[in-house]
DNA sequence: GCATCGTATATAGCGTTGCTAGATTTTCTA
DNA sequence: TAGAAAATCTAGCAACGCTATATACGATGC
């Protein structure tokens, strides 16, 4: 009987170790990313980095894209926490602000992850069941926003991670100078912070 | 002196071959990317296509990222004569909303040329001069939207800009689900159509 | 018309990549 | 402690972007 404890413990140790190096991976292949970008992340800098050879990657991740997905849903649950954490934390003036800095402060934070988050085809199709809960938990972060302030919170914070999404990743590309980048929230915040539910309505005045 | 005629007229000959061969490539690299994903487009396959060795590719680009910045720059280029002509033939009912339409069908129609347009790190600052007058362009004609009507037309279109580009990703990367596409876009529209210049104002009512 | 020279194009190969089959070592079990 | 099972490594394949070198071609001067 004593033997069947050991064994227990045994694979319980096994399992530990599986899954330190796999967070190694992942943290590794993130940092590799942020410093020199994605395409520095090969497979034999990796196993290089873990002292390992390259088919350990394999039996965790089944490719490099499993790799790049892992670090995915890592990077949408931290954003998701951030997210949480900037609504609860309610600023005085609205947690349409408070949000919309968190987000785009994360992304510019950490431009490869946030890169990675979204330029990977993951083909994640949200509604689906199969999708990762870390993803469903940063989306809900932003519906919450808009609950019961409008008769389709959906559309809405849909709407409002788009228009994130697009400041972020236009911002990321340097397509945006980032001088205006104040005002472009401010002006974010404003349209936002007014949803048209039925009780607001928007009039000319003089 | 007939001899240096000659030689003019060989010369252009051999001009518009080399043009005529750059735009094939062009041509090839993007249907390939449309059919079966830019991973697809590799040198060897395009020199198959356009029936030349590798090296000739490099006489026209000089690497493969040259190709997807010149696919990406035509892209732009069409962009922008898609928005102008939303634009001028004004649907009744604001312009806004027909460029809206015009940008989302754009790039849900090239899924793939619109992918290269941003995803590749061309790194573009759009205000420097060397910014491909394609680029400026096109978004010359969401500038066009909100001139006169708002203090700050740049900001207002940027963050255009930014809730379209949002849209077409996030869909593109199948992140929103289709069938709510219509509410988003007219909520979209609801947004922008009463920017706040000082002469409009929000309030409740009931 | 022919030799010559320069340009255009092709051949062949380098180094690196993602990935994997098969050998080998390590670890557990009986 | 012997053998089974699991874990790990070695070595190599095919495909990639890219380029040095060789070859064929076309224009030019006599």
């Amino acid at each position: 009987m004593a033997t069947k404890l050991a064994a227990n413990r045994i694979a319980e140790r096994k399992l530990r170790d599986r899954q330190a190096r796999r967070a190694q991976i992942i943290i590794a292949a993130r940092r590799i990313a942020e410093l020199e970008g994605w395409s520095s992340v090969t497979l034999r800098r990796l196993s290089d980095e873990i002292s390992y050879s390259q088919p350990v990657l394999y039996a965790h991740f089944g490719s490099r894209d499993g790799i790049l997905a892992a670090v995915a849903v890592e990077g949408f649950r931290e954003l998701g926490l951030a997210l949480e954490k900037a609504r609860k934390r309610v600023k005085r003036g609205g947690t349409v602000e408070s949000v919309a800095a968190a987000y785009l402060g994360f992304a510019a934070s950490s431009p490869a992850l946030y890169e990675v988050m979204f330029s990977l085809s993951l083909t994640v199709p949200f509604d689906d069941p199969s999708t990762p809960p870390e993803l469903r938990f940063a989306f809900s972060q932003l519906m919450e926003l808009f609950q019961g302030q409008s008769s389709k919170p959906e559309v809405l914070s849909e709407l409002f991670w788009a228009s994130l999404h697009g400041i972020a990743e236009l911002t990321r590309t340097k397509r945006f100078p980032p001088s205006r980048q104040k005002e472009r929230v401010r002006a974010l915040v404003e349209l936002f912070n007014f949803p048209r539910d039925g009780t607001t309505q928007m009039v000319k005045v003089r």
